[in-house]
DNA sequence: TTTATATGTTTAAATGTTTAAACATATAAT
DNA sequence: ATTATATGTTTAAACATTTAAACATATAAA
């Protein structure tokens, strides 16, 4: 095993973490249907808080996994999934080449 | 959004949980390079107890990430990636035919 | 049968995550 | 300036995860 397979592994640890939990998903399948959304607009839409939603899309923001237009007082939030998916489809190429026989 | 994109994110829940843990990225790469391995030989080559490594081999073990030979009372944990890679290629199908524009 | 070895499970403590209330900040409108 | 609206942050409680010690199980050897 190559020090970069180690090193892809431990990268997609944020990634794995955002999208392992229901309530970040549905923000995001959400965004998927409907963009771009402000966090009041999310928070409708669900059943957790406002602070709640806000607090996951920080947690997605800060993996880039969304993208902020700011109009005015309000921020809305869309999906910036291209980053994530080259990230998931080079762990597959280096498990793939590496890891299975 | 399809419901099938809805039920493909969902079911990759448990693999990104899997995956998300440092400690079992480690035994995994130990995996990678050493196979099979028993729980004792994992155990030495890391920093963790024995029932520390077992309860990450479980976790493992239920989502079919891992496979084991039984030889004695030794268990053989290798590797078993492909069903979680064709998983993962799934989910990245969906998201680049249904999420991304 | 008894003993030794390998493993898994239960339990309790430590740690981390998630949530909502309360508070703080910042922009827009009056 | 003052008020209203949208958002983010801090905090404390509830909840879940992780860990290692103690215990239980099961196979193999003496």
């Amino acid at each position: 095993m190559e020090q970069k397979a180690i090193d892809v592994f431990r990268a997609c640890i944020p990634l794995f973490n955002a999208l392992s939990d229901p309530a970040r998903q549905d923000i995001i399948l959400l965004l998927a249907e409907q963009e771009p959304l402000s966090v009041n607009e999310i928070a409708e839409q669900s059943n957790l808080s406002r602070p709640a939603i806000s607090h996951h899309l920080k947690i997605m923001r800060e993996i880039q996994l969304l993208q902020i237009e700011q109009k005015g007082t309000q921020r809305y939030y869309s999906l910036s999934l291209n980053q994530s998916v080259e990230q998931l489809k080079q762990l597959i190429d280096i498990v793939e080449s590496e890891c299975i026989f």
